[in-house]
DNA sequence: AACCTTATTGATACATGGTATCAATAGCAA
DNA sequence: TTGCTATTGATACCATGTATCAATAAGGTT
């Protein structure tokens, strides 16, 4: 299963950028979220945070959460196993494959998600401006190993 | 906006073949859903059960939007005022949107979906046995209107 | 390097949305 | 009508997320 690479530098570059101090709390959870390869929830975030740094606030860690997905930096994972879930978010590909088997996400290039916008604009008159396309399934793994 | 016509009776129906009993807080319910245009919460169906059902419990409706939503009568809302307002679910009509402006929510032919879905099989490998696609922005009247 | 300002943090209390429990009620079949 | 039991309503409870606020620490200034 493909992966694009994740640079937590650049996650870092970006809160910079926007106008946010660069603290020991936000290194150690965008390591967490940029590393791995399953969705997380804030809960999950904070028991891996407190591990190499044990103080870290439960709060905190919702904080992060909100200020990461607003950033666009992480996204979150509708109707698997809840709403709470988030994975860090590659730019230009938008469709989101989860194996329900392994849990894995996987990204698609958004090309046939921005076709199917498209049409639908054209034949509904309706203005979209945001979407939200989630696939479920076996991923090619998980179908060979069973 | 064009909206597909629901008839409560199916619902009654579907809920009587399942080999649930029919009860009045069923009826109330699924008339509630059944002739909502906008996407409603737990919460609200409860307030709207009350009006004319006074001794409604709470715990009754979350359990009978539960069971709505696993026979397939209502579908689940992502992404628009939370995760837990739901709409009636049209078969074939799999593809929502919802307008971030007057709240309506349109049902469009899923035929796109269903073509996306199979090309994105055969290009990655995987199997895909679920899909969510929720749609925002104007809708065609909201738009004239502005 | 020491200082200042203020964004960020951690601890706590709180709010919200949803669930478990269990006695009372009401479908429905005999 | 009766009896069985699914369903209901009231209550207490739990999980997830948020508001508050004093303490801490970024990072610019001197």
């Amino acid at each position: 299963m493909l992966r694009t690479t994740i640079n937590p530098e650049d996650w870092l570059a970006a809160l910079d950028e926007s106008g946010f101090r660069v603290t020991t709390v936000q290194e150690t959870l965008i390591n967490i979220f940029a590393h791995s390869e399953y969705p997380l929830s804030a809960e999950q975030a904070w028991d891996a945070a407190r591990q190499s740094r044990p103080k870290t606030g439960r709060a905190t860690v919702y904080r992060m959460v909100e200020k990461l997905e607003n950033l666009g930096l992480i996204r979150r994972v509708h109707g698997y196993q809840g709403c709470s879930r988030f994975v860090p978010t590659l730019p230009e590909l938008m469709m989101l494959f989860i194996c329900l088997d392994c849990g894995r996400a996987d990204y698609l290039d958004s090309q046939p998600l921005d076709d199917l916008i498209q049409h639908t604009e054209d034949a509904s008159g309706h203005h979209i401006t945001n979407s939200r396309l989630e696939l479920f399934g076996a991923c090619a793994d998980c179908q060979q190993t069973d």
